[in-house]
DNA sequence: TAAAAATACTCCATAGGTATTTTAT
DNA sequence: ATAAAATACCTATGGAGTATTTTTA
């Protein structure tokens, strides 16, 4: 808690420094781009403030006291730090640098956040990315509240206060038991699905009204003996033989395909049944030309998924 | 080589501070003591001279941006240097702080420094002693070259611009083989050593020219044969029968008290047969408060040693 | 529409410049 | 005696104040 004003200027610092580098108020004072008065001004002025004689003056060469070495070093520290800050500022304006607090939808960040954060460090090196899961409504809670800086979600979300890049849109597949009837049609067809029990997650989840939608227009209904929080819970529920239900892709491939076969997935037909996927933050933050990067790098490593359908 | 000037200032950066603490423009202003319109006029200056936006503006809590607060925890590492300048600067005020650059006598420093860098630990926990040995004629110069702070060494000394703190005298003993005659001597006088060979170090030592003096008025003569260049080699050529000389109580306690028994050493009578020892620096250096505080530790210590006359 | 920050302006403290004096060797 | 730093004095920048307008949720 530091409230308290400092009874120096890093100014006057920079000219002690310049005088322990040059030995001479004229050539600290040329250095410094000031007249040698001045500099002699600034000097004393430090001394006084801090109650101590930095230098010693005579003739020939002038040279800090003890305490005046002292202080030049730690003089040096916090220029370098002040330096230091300016470096930032070059990353900070022109690309992705420093910590970003994003907040990804557990439906998806932990299937694709990996590939990007591999990707990122290469060509980002100096951006270090705090990610945190939570479902959907609330990470659009939490992003108001600026837990996060951005989050990356499923789109549509509400606000005029909030800025959107659309990444990508990601499709729905049917997940069933591996003997289910429908597990023989290659890509299933929404009258498929009349009089199915289909599996949702919670309302929580931005996912969770699009089941609801999909169920509505297709006849299936959706059940309400339980509703999973992970797709996970929702895989070993199919698994159970207790409904269907939709995966997206992004969790097929990293969760399905290659490992768990006790499920089947089928494509849909048509982009209704898929999801929208984008990055979202305030308006108001103004790093939108840094948030745009980061979506752009979001882009190119989904172009590594050829499910995935690019937008934006 | 830091010798370019900084885009902001420590009170803006102080503001920014504030302003993340409190997370209002008006408590912020009100923490710092100033008004809200000249707290955002620095603020906005800030931003501007960085060219970043570092302030989420709106209605309620402000925030800072992800760059604003990357600069803010930079900002506060350098106000936390500049409050330990702050506090440093209470040390080197009021008593011995930071570190010492003291150079020492090869004939003293070697038998006093130890016993009381020891105190010194203790009395003055933020004091550090860089100490470098010499013989007395090159302290001296470089002394005056800035080489050292201050130094521990026989007075008298030269020249109008230095200071002394006298310290104590500290008696010189006549070296013998153990089968010398004069070993029977309890209290050695000037005339027991007429006719004596007296070996002595190198010009370079006062201790050289009180030898030389001390022979002349008793009637011993200085052998021109070999010439010690520390009081070690002395002693190791006194035990070899090629003369007698004359070692500081301080060595002698060290060196020869319980350990050598190569050589006898038999104690003086009169001042005349002892060195002054004193601290010197210089007198532009401006710390003269400290340096005589740090005499006064000396002088502590010394007084553990029955055989040294304090002065000063 | 109300609360909060930004703007407009004025004032004054202070950093900086030039001319000159003082100091130290 | 002379080179270097300190002092004196003036100017101008900019930090801070008050009054007011603009913004935004």
């Amino acid at each position: 808690m530091q409230t308290s004003s400092l009874p120096f200027t890093l100014r006057q610092l920079r000219y002690l420094v310049a005088l322990e580098d040059t030995r001479h108020f004229r050539e600290a004072a040329e250095a410094c781009g000031i007249s040698q008065p001045s500099l002699s001004v600034q000097i004393k002025s430090l001394e006084e403030s801090l109650g101590l004689t930095l230098v010693e003056r005579g003739r020939g060469p002038v040279r800090l006291t003890q305490a005046g070495r002292e202080i030049c070093r730690r003089a040096r520290d916090m220029l370098d730090a002040g330096q230091g800050i300016l470096d930032l500022t070059a990353t900070l304006q022109t690309g992705l640098g420093g910590t970003l607090r994003m907040g990804t939808s557990t439906t998806l960040g932990p299937y694709l956040m990996p590939h990007v954060v591999g990707d990122l460090h290469k060509s980002h090196p100096e951006l270090r990315l705090y990610i945190r899961e939570a479902a959907p409504r609330d990470l659009l809670r939490e992003l108001n509240d600026g837990v996060h800086d951005l989050i990356l979600t499923q789109l549509p979300v509400a606000g005029a206060t909030l800025s959107v890049a659309r990444l990508f849109r990601e499709p729905l597949g049917l997940a069933m038991p591996v003997d289910h009837a429908l597990s023989a049609v290659d890509n299933v067809d929404g009258p498929d699905l009349t009089g199915q029990t289909i599996l949702s997650l919670s309302p929580n989840y931005a996912l969770h009204d699009q089941i609801s939608a999909i169920c509505m227009e297709t006849g299936a209904h959706v059940s309400r003996e339980y509703e999973g929080t992970s797709l996970d819970a929702l895989r070993q529920m199919v698994a159970l033989d207790m409904g269907l239900t939709f995966l997206p892709a992004l969790y097929v491939r990293s969760e399905i395909e290659g490992r768990a076969n006790d499920v089947v997935v089928r494509p849909f037909r048509g982009r209704r049944f898929s999801r929208s996927i984008g990055l979202v933050w305030r308006a108001s933050s103004g790093a939108t030309s840094a948030f745009e990067g980061l979506a752009s790098a979001i882009r190119d490593t989904a172009r590594r998924f050829p499910e995935l359908v690019l937008e934006g």
